[in-house]
DNA sequence: GTCGTGTAGTTGATTGCGCAACTATGCACC
DNA sequence: GGTGCATAGTTGCGCAATCAACTACACGAC
């Protein structure tokens, strides 16, 4: 048994353009190992600093910060979900821990009766607030002062191609309150 | 209320080289903000064809593929999590569903009486073949096909130089079975 | 020898997530 | 205004992963 795994040379799809077989030996796995592995280590280091320093998972970081970023500091579920990147499910949960902190408040939507909403509330603001120093020096810390500039930017690139060629949800992101801005 | 949040500069431990403050508009959190959601949309991606087409999660596929390019196709339990980036206890079981599904089997280590190892069967070879056809496809067409040779080759630099920066575990790997490579 | 400390692996309890099923509402069509 | 299908969100269930506690063994000191 001299070759180990030897690409399989299937199309899944229609292949648009010309397949690249990619063999088990080929060296540019390498780039997807190390993509794998770094992520792994990177989310798991934020998460335990975050954790340790204010009680937070990184799940539930994201989401504040998307509210925080969100006009009138409020958003759909289903925006919430997508953006932090959960299921449905998934993001009904999230926000009950957070709602059980204090730190989110749910209610109606006023255009549509079926939905709802997560607002952040004020002690949730200043959680985030504090929990975006350890944030941000993480990122800082382990990614953006280790990888050159130049590598970053084309880290940027490329993941923006793999994002853009998986096709997003494209969510058709409705709005609630047509022109309210206010708590 | 104009800005939203703005970076903490507390440093976490001391700081070895001078701390570049991040802030939380920092167009550079773009990279990181990508970095996410691409991976999670890849190994989502390729946890879902890889169960439709073979029924093996991603972390299954990985410990299989790590066992066969192990020398005896055999590992012990610590090794093999730490190379699929698995607790202790999550090794276990995952093995356990490996071993229940005829793909590894357990054994003692001969030199370490404490020490169990997993090895691959001929099944989970045979699975592991089949599977890396779609694996090495999916990686091929999602990642590799639609990121520039230039910018793969800087997303590898960058991810190794966190995985660098944040210090392996640097298992001590202990042999098992000092000269064989027979099953 | 045996005693104490460290390491390897398994097990119990808990947690967080996804899928599928379900309720409730919106909306187009007739 | 009723009918039928699509959408928003929640809930039951199951799965996989973690931590902490535990067992079993290794190894050095004496």
């Amino acid at each position: 048994m001299t070759s180990e795994l030897v690409a399989g040379r299937q199309a899944t799809g229609p292949a648009t353009h010309a397949a690249t077989p990619v063999a088990a030996d080929d060296p540019r796995l390498d780039a997807w190992r190390s993509l794998i592995q770094a992520h792994a280590r990177l989310t798991r280091t934020m998460d335990d600093e975050l954790q340790a320093a204010h009680h937070l998972s990184l799940a539930e970081y994201d989401a504040l910060l998307q509210l925080v970023n969100a006009p009138g500091r409020r958003l759909r579920m289903s925006a919430l979900a997508d953006r932090v990147l959960l299921s449905r499910s998934g993001i009904t949960r999230l926000v009950d821990r957070l709602v059980a902190a204090g730190m989110v408040e749910r209610s109606q939507c006023s255009t549509d009766a079926r939905g709802a909403e997560a607002a952040l509330t004020p002690a949730g603001h200043e959680r985030l607030r504090a929990a975006s120093a350890t944030h941000l020096d993480g990122v800082g810390r382990l990614f953006l002062d280790v990888v050159d500039p130049a590598d970053r930017a084309a880290v940027q690139r490329a993941m923006d191609r793999v994002i853009a060629n998986l096709g997003g949800p494209n969510g058709t992101e409705h709005e609630c309150t047509p022109g309210t801005g206010q708590a």
